[in-house]
DNA sequence: GAGCGGCTCTATAACGTTATACAGGTGATG
DNA sequence: CATCACCTGTATAACGTTATAGAGCCGCTC
């Protein structure tokens, strides 16, 4: 705690100015000062004080990653993939936890946290186009999953109503025909659940199946027990479902609980689709057939964009980038098991 | 993006030291002046340049949380109370993936990484006592989970042996006689096993029950796929337990699968419990008999522990702190649902 | 009324780094 | 042989903040 450039700079014999140049490559030094110094550096084993480089360069060398929970599996695995990535650029990634609270959304567009982040990454949830417009410049904004779309910034997704398609289209040819959907919100509070839903309406549509309203059922948030309630009111019209869409696995997996416990089998009764491709669903009973976003590709893909808006290179092609995701059929739609 | 003490010093009319001291409180300031110099920062939007107040200051406000995996949710929810805590003491938690890699965790420990972050909360896997102690003097570090016991460092944990017994008096007590333990490890590699694995085999001895070394799984890592793995072997045995006791909640929630797809009842045929209590267990099919230890207790702990060590307060109280935990009878060991 | 202490406020030197301007030395060129 | 351009290295001024030393002012005491 404590060796800094003075140091190294007494011991080497050479001027302060220089020993920053080997460290940083900046400008050229010789080969004889070099090995010097660096002998220095490693016998007094010196790492710069990031706090100051900070303050001279301006950029801390941290990027953010806020999701709307931490708890959530798809978000944790994405995570693990963006912060490798950010090491491998060189960069530190902080997760914040949005909670899926407006005001957090919102703090965390323009407030003070923005003095120590060099750039953020922000799958929105409770703000829409019109709060990030209004968003004062600053750093660099990336955005991922589909809450806002139509903004001046980068924007990694999957595309939702193709996704919905799928789906819906998958339980289509396995012969369902009463096909609910779990996970709908009320209002423009979620754009995300609209596509969705666009999707599931329309594939419904494609395939010469009646939309009933009765069989979307809305949620607060996108939780397992969310999931099982609704699942719990579906079952307890009239005339249930034959099949189920999740607005996501854990969702998806609430809805596998809630049937377990009515006694309905999986999938002969009831087929059971989520979104996200979480381990959890691959070793659930049964095992949760799903749409699988390419998460490496969408946390890599955030990182370095965000990287090169703060490093000021040019970047070519369009903002919003739609990334490829498959169907993988498991148990709960009557795939054999793997 | 670039208001700073100067600018509101000239606004207000005062020097740069009074507005310091209004933003610190650090020295009084007469109520007239402390009234205009707080105009000016409303009226600019000032917010403080938190790289050169660390700078100043020598510290970041920011603390690590090292695990070793951000995919384990029970990793993830102890995570998003650290956070909230840390936040509320005015700090900003770090999430850091060790992956259950050796050199990754030596890094940790003397890195560079130690110059951004005031302080380490570290969940090691892969070192022992001698890594600690051979650790530089720097910053404080607070251990948590079962690794490294006997270092001069706050330690916060529950009692693993207790925690075992408590399992597997549970077990017996519903009439299981061949009790198995998934999530052993080889050598002296990580501990928290060792301790789990003793109170296992404490706790048949206690209850008249042979010790099978058969019956002890080991396993790698702590997944799910581990567990599956490992109940797939146990079954194969001529004479498979009826009852299994997983080193963690997910390694168990393996195990459900494996038990699953080998058509065996749970908990008619084999009973199944494990320790952590996440979310996932709740949703299970079916549910997860677990101990579940007071995650809050052991976040917010931790936090605490190591921002007073941060900021040299006086810490009474023995180093290491054993937090409470409870067994949570659930469907798995032949409880009725919720 | 001179001296003293308490209260506000100011000037300024750090913190450790990087970027700019500049100095010294070397080799090539006219 | 003088000039120039280059290549290395140096001195130094920032970056924005906080802590320290001290200056000015006021009222009080002896």
């Amino acid at each position: 705690m404590g060796v800094n450039l003075k140091d190294i700079a007494q011991r080497a014999g050479v001027s302060l100015a220089t020993v920053s140049n080997v460290v940083n490559g900046y400008r050229p030094v010789g080969e004889r000062t070099r090995q010097r110094v660096q002998q220095a550096i490693d016998e007094l084993g010196y790492s710069p004080n990031l706090g100051a480089r900070h303050l001279r360069r301006g950029r801390t060398g941290l990027i953010a990653l806020a999701v709307p929970e931490l708890t959530n599996p798809y978000f944790a695995e994405l995570a693990e993939i963006a912060i490798a990535e950010a090491a491998a650029l060189g960069y530190t990634l902080v997760m914040e936890n949005t909670a899926a609270d407006r005001g957090a959304e919102l703090a965390l567009l323009d407030g003070s946290r923005q003095r120590i982040i060099d750039g953020l990454i922000l799958s929105p949830v409770r703000i829409g186009r019109e709060e990030v417009l209004a968003r004062p410049a600053g750093n660099p904004l990336v955005l991922i999953g589909e809450g806002v779309y139509d903004v001046p910034h980068d924007h990694i997704a999957i595309d939702n109503v193709a996704a919905s398609h799928a789906a819906i289209r998958h339980l289509v040819a396995i012969g369902r025909r009463r096909i609910a959907f779990i996970g709908a919100t009320p209002g423009g509070d979620r754009q995300s659940a609209h596509l969705r839903v666009r999707g599931y309406r329309e594939a419904l549509a494609a395939a010469g199946l009646p939309y009933r309203p009765r069989l979307v059922a809305r949620t607060d948030v996108f939780g397992r027990l969310d999931g099982m309630r609704a699942m719990r009111d579906l079952l307890a019209l009239g005339d249930p479902p034959d099949a189920v869409f999740g607005y996501n696995d854990l969702v998806a997996i609430g809805a596998l609980r809630a049937l377990a416990e009515a006694g309905h089998r999986v999938p002969e009764d009831v087929a059971v689709v989520g979104i996200d491709d979480i381990e959890e669903g691959r070793f659930s009973v049964p095992t949760l057939t799903t749409i699988a976003p390419d998460k490496r590709e969408i946390g890599r893909l955030a990182v370095r964009r965000l990287v090169a808006r703060i490093e000021g290179a040019e970047v070519t092609g369009p903002l919003t980038v739609q990334t490829p995701f498959r169907l993988l059929r498991r148990e709960s739609t009557g795939t054999p098991a793997a």
